[in-house]
DNA sequence: TTTTTAATTAATCAATTGTATAATAAATAG
DNA sequence: CTATTTATTATACAATTGATTAATTAAAAA
C-alpha cells in the first residue's frame, strides 16, 4: 500500500481550510455531529493536523466561529459604505443587501444560531461574538445618524444607539425567520418588509 | 453493596423528569455535551430509562425540543389573552410581557437557538419549529388585526400576516439580544424599545 | 543535485459514547 | 400476606470519540 499523496499548503491556507470545513460539517451535522475525523475528511486531510494547527478541536471550533463572525462583519461593513447618496438610500440599500444572498445565506444565519448557544457559556465565544455584535451596531449606528439628522429628528449617541439595537432586532429576527423558512410565506418579502418597517422607525 | 434505592414515577412524570433534564444538559453543554449519562444523572436515574421511556437518545432530544416549543408558545398565547382593554394595550401588552421574564427566559431563548440549527437537516425538528412558529404568528395577527382597523389602515388577511412576520422578526431578534446580552446596553431598555418600534409600524 | 526542514500521514491509545440485557425491587393486585 | 407486574438499576459491550506519536515525504534550501 501506498501512502496518500498530499500538497504541502502555506499555513493560513491550511488553517482556512480546515476552519470552513468545520463550519461545513456543524451547518451538516451540528455542532455535536462535526467531529474531527469528519471534519478533516471534508478538508481532505487526515486527522493529525487538528493537533498541528490548532493543538486541539475545540480550538479549531473556536476559531472557526470567529472565522464565520468576521465573514458577516465584513460583508456588513462592505455593504455599508457603498455609493454616495441620500442617508435615507443608503441605510435602504444596506438593510436590502442584508436581506438577500449572499449576505443572508441560509447556511451562515443558521450556523450563526448554532453557534450561539455556546456563547452565554463559554468566554472565548462570548469575546467573538460581542465584538461581531458591536461592530455590526458601529455600523449601523452611522448610518442611522445622518437620516435622524435628515428629518430633524433627536440624534444623540443614545438615540442612535437605541435605534441601531431595534433594527439590529429586526435584522436578526427576520434572517432567522428567513434562514429556516417554515414555508409560511414567500422569501421574497422580506426585503421590502424589513425597508417598510425601518421607514417607520 | 446495596442497590440505589428509588422511586416508581407515572409515564408522563418520568418523561417530563428526563425532557427537563435534557434541556438543563443542553443549556448547560450544548447540544454535544449533553451526553446520556449527563442527562440521566441530572434526571436522578440510570440510563437504562433513555430506552424504556424514549426508545434512544435522538428521540428523547426530539421530544425535548417539543416540550420547549410547547412551552414558549402556551407562554404566549397565554399572555395575549389577558384582560378587555384598547386593542393597542392589548398589543403593548403582549409585547412587553414577550421582552421581560419569565417569557424571555435567557435559558430559553438561549436553547431555542441552540435547536434551530436541527431544523434544516431533521424533518422531526422542522415540522415541531414550523408548528410553534404558525401558532406564534397566529397570536400575533389577532392582536394586530384590531389594531390596524382602530387605525383605519389595510387589514387585510396579508397586511396582517406582514405584520406578523416583522414584529416576530423583531421578537425574535431582540428576543436573542436580550438572552446574550453582550453588556452594551442595559437589559431593561428592551421592553420600551419594542413597544416604541412597533408603535410606528 | 543533495540536504534539510517540517507539513502530513498512518497507526495506536485511553476515554467516552449510545445501546442492550439481565438482575432487582417498588408498587399493585389478588 | 403473597404473587405478579414492570419500572428501575447495574453491568457489559461494541463503536466512536479526541488525542498522541513516530514514520514519511513534499517542498525549500544549499
Amino acid at each position: 500500500m501506498s501512502r496518500k499523496t498530499f500538497q504541502r499548503l502555506s499555513l493560513d491556507d491550511r488553517r482556512r481550510s480546515l476552519m470552513e470545513a468545520t463550519l461545513t460539517c456543524v451547518a451538516r451535522n451540528g455542532l455535536h455531529g462535526a467531529t474531527v475525523r469528519r471534519i478533516t475528511e471534508e478538508a481532505g486531510v487526515t486527522v493529525g493536523l487538528v493537533r498541528h494547527y490548532f493543538g486541539n478541536k475545540d480550538d479549531m471550533i473556536r476559531n472557526a466561529y470567529a472565522y464565520l463572525v468576521g465573514q458577516l462583519t465584513a460583508q456588513a461593513s462592505e455593504s455599508a459604505k457603498h455609493t454616495v447618496a441620500a442617508p435615507e438610500t443608503q441605510l435602504a440599500r444596506f438593510l436590502r443587501a442584508n436581506m438577500t444572498t449572499p449576505n443572508m445565506s441560509e447556511e451562515k444565519v443558521s450556523l450563526w444560531a448554532t453557534f450561539i448557544g455556546r456563547v452565554r457559556h463559554d468566554a472565548d465565544f462570548a469575546e467573538i461574538h460581542r465584538d461581531g455584535y458591536r461592530e455590526f451596531l458601529n455600523v449601523l449606528e452611522t448610518l442611522i445618524e445622518p437620516v435622524l439628522i435628515n428629518h430633524q429628528r433627536p440624534h444623540s449617541i443614545a438615540a442612535c444607539k437605541r435605534h441601531a439595537i431595534a433594527l439590529n432586532g429586526l435584522i436578526d429576527g427576520l434572517w432567522m425567520e428567513g434562514a429556516l423558512n417554515s414555508g409560511l410565506y414567500g422569501q421574497d418579502i422580506l426585503p421590502d418588509l424589513v425597508i417598510e418597517a425601518s421607514e417607520r422607525l
